[in-house]
DNA sequence: CGTTAATTTGAGACCATTCAATTTCGGTGG
DNA sequence: CCACCGAAATTGAATGGTCTCAAATTAACG
């Protein structure tokens, strides 16, 4: 018997208020399409009408705008069981790019159909609520992350949320993590420049915070790597086992 | 005739994708008290719960987290008509602050009958999700802004955005602006030292693109002001008009 | 095993910061 | 209305974190 690759949407879901079981039988009966993308294909354009949301199912994600003397700024990870493009669902013209940071799998579900599932359904439009705040608070901590924090604390706060996410989701164990972004990725991701990357990276090493080669990173000092990176994973609204949100009854 | 301060906000959603006269109607109907904050007074504390949402009604305020070494990030301007908090409708802690920039006057709406309302009609919960977009939009840009302009195309951009968005709800005419800005916090906003903020306005001023004084700013020169903040304004997921959404009919 | 991408190293330049002092502005009380 | 005060804006000079440019080394991949 096949397999419901939204499956693990609903699974990671499930935790939500008013996610119900009927909820998570009728996001499986959305219609979708799985769909493999090689590294550095486009999952979303700047400036294209979207007509479908892209959940990522397996491999690493990232969204990005170019500035005018060609710079880039990275300006989120994404990682499996997140739809890359929430926002899709109602604002007409993507204002930004996303990119398979990795070979990709991904389900696409038509806008409409998901939009019409979440009219008709508290649990699954609370979630997409809740998913969609949880980015927005993604991004106002990078905000603070690439204005205010020196090279140093500004890395070590970016592994320390991806470790910290990739924790939650149940990929990565003792420490250890897939970390496919090249030195030039994160340098775009932290707003520094790939040369002063690799040397705040040497730094973290000797400060035997981490270990990263190979497109592995290895967590060596957890409490370290907080301290250096002035982490509070607050800002990530779970408490390690759940999403810390408002109760419906409210 | 006591006039209901919500009158606002329902006729700038009036031109959201299905917030037709009910939807309105029911908008005005929400429990609400109007209440006149100080400046620097905190609309929301970070780490605290909150109950309620805060429209803001008159004046200025904005967000910001504050760091480890003391410093401060401004991570968003708010104006008038806008909800400093709708985050908060189901985010159970506050992960930020919001502090008046001005003397402001706000309606205060209980949290649960906010959401009551949008569970109830889709017009309002549509202009919602919307807005949280629209934020979320917003933090995207500055994440870029911040990230990777240098300090003259970072200040003018943000002067971009703020005349752009109070030019669309009305206020400020023959591109003159109120601009309560202290030189620290328009730092504070773009990541910069006052010292070197001073200087760069003055940059800004001497080639003629603004006037900024007696907390007023003038734009001389939109076409340059935009040029030299590598401003577009396609984030901002407006026509001048109207919002350039999705219709809700997919 | 050759070829390209990614990482690393070095040195010099520059943008922005820091620290400190001065001037201007806005508000308040006499 | 003017004197006074604190906050905000401005200026100067020196420092420093990060960038730029360029080259060398190592790793990844077909």
């Amino acid at each position: 018997m096949e397999v419901n690759r939204l499956d693990a949407l609903a699974r990671r879901w499930s935790k939500y208020p008013g996610f119900d079981y009927d909820a998570g039988q009728e996001l499986l009966r959305l219609p979708h399409s799985c769909r493999p993308f090689s590294k550095d294909a486009y999952l979303v354009r700047e400036g294209h009408k979207t007509v479908e949301c892209t959940l990522l199912l397996k491999g690493y994600a990232f969204r990005h705008k170019v500035i005018r003397n060609g710079g880039r700024q990275i300006i989120s990870i994404h990682i499996p069981t997140e739809f890359v493009d929430l926002q899709n669902g109602l604002l007409e013209i993507a204002d930004h790019n996303v990119q398979c940071l990795t070979p990709c799998e991904v389900a696409v579900v038509p806008r409409a159909a998901l939009m019409e599932l979440a009219d008709r359904n508290v649990g699954v439009r609370t979630a997409m609520w809740i998913e969609t705040l949880l980015d927005a608070s993604i991004f106002r901590e990078w905000v603070v992350n690439v204005g205010r924090r020196d090279s140093r604390t500004r890395i070590a706060h970016l592994l320390c949320e991806l470790a910290w996410r990739l924790e939650n989701i149940g990929l990565g164990e003792a420490g250890i993590f897939d970390f496919p972004l090249t030195q030039e990725q994160l340098a775009d991701a932290t707003g520094l420049t790939p040369v002063h990357t690799n040397r705040t990276l040497q730094a973290l090493r000797r400060a035997r915070l981490i270990r990263l080669d190979a497109r592995s990173l290895t967590v060596l000092d957890w409490d370290g790597l907080r301290e250096a990176g002035d982490f509070d994973e607050l800002y990530l609204h779970h408490n390690g086992r759940d999403v810390t949100v408002q109760s419906l009854a409210g």
